[in-house]
DNA sequence: TTGAAAGCGCTAACAG
DNA sequence: CTGTTAGCGCTTTCAA
């Protein structure tokens, strides 16, 4: 049996409350050299470790907080949770992790049963707004912040990126290459997809592009979706073929090239991609792949520390992070990058 | 504030002991339908949630298992971490996620927290045999299961993989295929990367093929590594050169095929190369990659179920989940493959 | 069929 | 400086 607080009493010949005082004041003022000392000692001799369960029962804080994600099958979202773990560490508190793989109902049924645990608060990426009004009712009771994307509805405080700004530099960037034709892969029905629509009809309406619905291809974010969606690109006759495309994610990019090539179309050169996410393989592509790098651990700290400060203060700024076109050479030949980066650094 | 057994017995006019035994025993025989009723309805209208943390305290258990890895930014990682929430929630029992970053003292301390936290038992991937002896002393207070690798010097069962078999199928599969010359780009100080090479000798052994060291290149599991290790590999004069290559890893493989396409070499023509891991990425290369499928999401789920069984009965066995070779193009021309699916099919 | 009472291990006034 | 007392919310004998 684990040794408790009455055992070390015993052991030094004090009180419990003694021993607590002890083992929780570090630097106590209020108890004796010499008993603490004795206390101390008994500890150490036989290796107490307090129990969380029954300090949190009358501290009613746990050190514990949990996280509701789709998934983790994702290196997106690994990171953040990663970056999470990394402030919680710090802030000594743990971390309850659940995925619900983008089924509403066990979101909803995960973010009940963290509040049942008594997490001291609750980190959450929202999916589904059926779940809005349990959310309502929960941080009522309960601090939460929202992750990468947020229901205004709610009150709880968020932290994500500016999608609309990436996907416009993206945009951009192959615009100021020279490309008039600029297709776009992406999801309409999901709140980044939209936003990164939007920050792609942005870009073409400041530089005066028409917008030309034929260069929307609707597309996820799997390596398959780009594939497929690429297929249907180059359906279009030739003449109205575009030159360059803005895709929703990394692997839809990935997936885009791997199609472009197996069909006789260089990349860069007769087709410029660009990602978004910034995923590790970004970097890794026979054709390093030129994208928006999301503040995917960053987010994960900045939750965190949200979290931690709501908690401890009740109240806490949302934040929307900002993200950063990352050059690489599937936008543009090495040629033409080496030239930029002459004029940037002449 | 939260509702309390004490709010339900108030309002429902009963004393708190009837109200914990209707909330407990779902078909309770020892309480009046009557009561039964009140209770429940009372309950029901104070949205009563149990507080998770007073029962811990008196039953001794928590439904709250403790998982170490050493990260989750690796898909591998992650899809067992996925698989042991799967059965998690089947177990309703929440998972606490510690991933240590290759740091011993983190590694010792997670382990140390968990204990703390009174989880029911642990499922830990081991790394450093510094803390083989927090591990036998924390065996003796928690059930613990081992994954992916295992101290075979502590007494917790573990769940593993074939991985010296899955090194000797992905050999013997380029020597069937006609390569006298194999090359194997693996690390020499790391429990799978000894395995791995293992499998690899045992294969040249059989098939009466002559070992030689100059074939043989260190090589961790990232990408870069592979990149590197093919690198090295070129610099052997030509009539050294190997015909294909079995690389430690999918990302290592990709590295490697990267580099052979930048050397001009074709893959599989010139270089045939096999991973290992099976990771999604292996499909989705430019050249799809033959590897050696790893029970990834199945050690997770086989992991939670033998814990479960471990904290209930107090006993489990230990298994070695077996492994699949996945032939795609990166070590034969689709001409072979079809010629070979001929004769599997004929 | 129900209730009274004790206690899980810890903290926190309040006295001494 | 230290001990006494009460209680966190729940389960669980043991009686009634």
């Amino acid at each position: 049996m684990a040794t408790t607080l009455r055992d070390i009493a015993k052991e030094a010949g004090v009180s419990i409350c003694t021993v607590s005082r002890v083992l929780n004041n570090p630097k106590a003022i209020q108890v004796r050299d010499e008993t603490r000392r004795r206390v101390l000692g008994a500890a150490q001799r036989l290796s107490y470790r307090p129990n969380i369960m029954a300090r949190g029962l009358v501290k009613k804080r746990t050190n514990l907080i949990g996280v509701v994600v789709p998934s983790l099958t994702n290196s997106f979202l690994s990171e953040t949770v990663q970056g999470i773990q990394d402030i919680a560490e710090e802030l000594s508190c743990s971390v309850l992790l659940y995925t619900h793989r983008y089924n509403p109902a066990k979101e909803a049924e995960y973010l009940q049963v963290l509040r049942d645990k008594g997490v001291d608060g609750i980190i959450w990426m929202p999916m589904f707004e059926s779940n809005i009004p349990l959310a309502l009712e929960l941080e009522k009771e309960i601090p939460i912040v929202q992750i990468h994307t947020a229901f205004k509805s709610l009150t709880s405080p968020y932290v994500t990126a500016e999608h609309e700004k990436g996907a416009y530099l993206a945009t951009e960037h192959l615009i100021k290459l020279g490309h008039h034709r600029v297709a776009h892969f992406g999801l309409s029905d999901d709140i980044h997809g939209k936003l990164r629509h939007l920050g792609y009809m942005r870009a073409l309406t400041e530089y005066q592009i028409p917008y030309d619905p034929q260069l929307v291809f609707e597309a996820g974010y799997d390596w398959h979706n780009g594939y497929a969606a690429a297929q249907e690109l180059l359906k279009l006759p030739a003449d109205l073929r575009p030159t360059a495309v803005f895709c929703c994610g990394d692997m839809t990019a990935w997936g885009a090239v791997e199609s472009f090539k197996k069909a006789g179309l260089a990349v860069p050169e007769e087709m410029a991609v660009v990602g978004f996410d910034d995923l590790a393989i970004a970097a890794w592509m026979e054709v390093p792949l030129t994208t928006i790098a999301l503040p995917k651990a960053d987010t994960g700290r900045v939750a965190m520390a949200k979290l931690d400060e709501k908690i401890r203060t009740g109240e806490t700024e949302s934040v929307c992070l900002d993200v950063r076109l990352v050059i690489r050479e599937s936008s543009q030949s090495s040629r033409v990058s080496n030239m930029l980066s002459q004029v940037q650094t002449g």
